[in-house]
RNA sequence: GGAGGGGUGGCCGAGCGGUCAAUGGCAGCAGACUGUAAAUCUGCCGACGGAAGUCUACGAAAGUUCGAAUCUUUCCCCCUCCA
């Protein structure tokens, strides 16, 4: 069923593991971080300078590629690795987050209570999700078998089943009833991807369940009992970093570990740590390449003005006056070339290339860092490593 | 020389008798951001004070009024048109 996917664990170090992922288009390193081009593109980023970063795997997303240009004109370009320009291995989101964001606004906006703007999901029942368009305002409907035929038509290697994201503020009650409305239309993603199985892509099942022990149990067992090619722990995460952690331990617990798992929408780079430690193979986040476009570039624990953040706020008016790279230590084209005076200068001036030069070091950085946890994976160094980067 | 229009907080620009320390926008100073409706959003932004509050403020001066950025007079400066 997964031919041309195979997931090869290289060393186990407790629970964390080093591994190799292969997909239709190459091999991923795991540990590894996946960055956000949620509308085929990593936003300022070409896919030459995400190879001169050495990434390795890039994410798009099924709901707005959908609303447009739409998948059936992604697929008579050759698909999304042609049409964009990407040769390596691929990733695509369900479609699935977007019933909560486009719902409830941004994580944090959510579990601190703030209401965010216009809701744009406008109904959810047992068939799929409604939403309106971010493009056009018109109606559309995302069910389990649309969606895994977008991802089908996108044709990225790693593609995801549909579900409810759900929220912190759920009760139990509800997070139960979506994590099962969630599993039922998984398998539904799962029985229309296996009638149109063509063994260049594998699927992904989610862990859903909220805070709940018991829920996260039971969906984790769903999701391993089912013929997933991988796992993603999805839903909520929980209020606070020690919650989350919490959380991803109760879903382990059921998880089948011959397979990747993957932490849906986790980048800090303490979190990697952690979740690598927990067994986590894989991350996607936007933080990265978003907190870039906002003036925020990642930097190692030496380098923090506030050791409360793990990245520093180059809008801020110190830099102004600081001739110095981002990192000394760092060799991204970024800081090989600019100070952080210029990126200062850049990001109050509002030129573009602030943007895309912060990205271009985050980007580098988040690579760096898995590179740097692999390695203190193989020479059983994980902590010294963790001291440097957090 | 004649006719008219203006001068508002760092800048632009509303207000045209009380509810005005003065709408907005920009700039400035912070903060947030974790499967991207995000090159976004939020807060602060006369002085002193933690705050309640106090003081100084709408070109200058004098006046009218219980009360003036808003009305009157004079002065200073700017702009447009006619000679």
């Amino acid at each position: 069923m997964y031919r041309n996917f195979k997931f090869e664990v290289i060393s186990c170090h407790e629970k964390a593991r080093l591994g190799l992922l292969h997909t239709s288009h190459g091999a991923i390193k795991t540990p590894a971080f996946i960055f956000c081009g949620t509308k085929a593109s990593v936003k300022g980023i070409s896919p030459q300078q995400l190879k001169e970063a050495k990434t390795q795997i890039i994410l798009s997303n099924t709901y707005h590629l959908f609303s447009y240009p739409g998948s059936e004109y992604i697929k008579q370009r050759g698909g999304l690795h042609k049409f964009m320009g990407w040769d390596g291995p691929m990733f695509t989101d369900s479609g699935g987050f977007q019933i909560f964001s486009l719902g409830h606004g941004s994580v944090a906006d959510e579990i601190k209570g703030r209401r965010s703007g216009i809701s744009t999901l406008t109904k959810i029942n047992e068939n799929g999700a409604t939403f309106k368009s971010y493009w056009d305002g018109s109606e559309q409907l995302l069910t389990p078998e649309k969606s895994v035929q977008v991802q089908r038509d996108l044709g990225a290697d790693l593609i995801v089943a549909f579900d409810e994201c759900t929220p912190y503020h759920s009760d139990k009650k509800y997070t139960e009833k979506s994590m099962e409305r969630s599993h039922r239309w998984e398998k539904r993603s799962l029985d229309e991807f296996i009638r149109g199985n063509d063994y260049s892509q594998a699927m992904y099942g989610i862990v859903q369940g909220g805070v709940h022990e018991d829920l996260r149990k039971r969906s984790a067992e769903f999701v391993s009992s089912n013929p997933f090619f991988a796992t993603a722990i999805g839903g909520t995460l929980g209020a606070t970093k020690e919650q989350m952690y919490e959380v991803v331990e109760m879903a382990m617990k059921g998880l089948d570990i011959s397979r990747p798992i993957h932490l849906l929408g986790i980048g800090g780079i303490s979190d990697i740590f952690r979740g690598v430690a927990l067994g986590i193979d894989t991350f996607d986040c936007v933080h990265p390449t978003r907190i870039a476009r906002h003036g925020g570039a990642l930097v190692k624990s030496a380098y923090r003005d506030d050791k409360r953040r793990e990245h520093i706020n180059l809008k801020r008016s110190e830099y102004a006056s600081d001739d110095n790279p981002i990192e000394m230590d760092c060799d991204c084209p970024t800081c090989r070339n600019f100070s952080r005076a210029y990126l200062h200068y850049l990001l109050k001036a509002k030129e573009l290339l602030a943007l895309q030069a912060i990205a271009v070091h985050n980007i580098h950085f988040m690579n760096k860092l898995m590179s740097a946890v692999r390695y203190g994976l193989e020479a059983n160094c994980l902590e010294s490593v963790k001291n440097e980067w957090c």
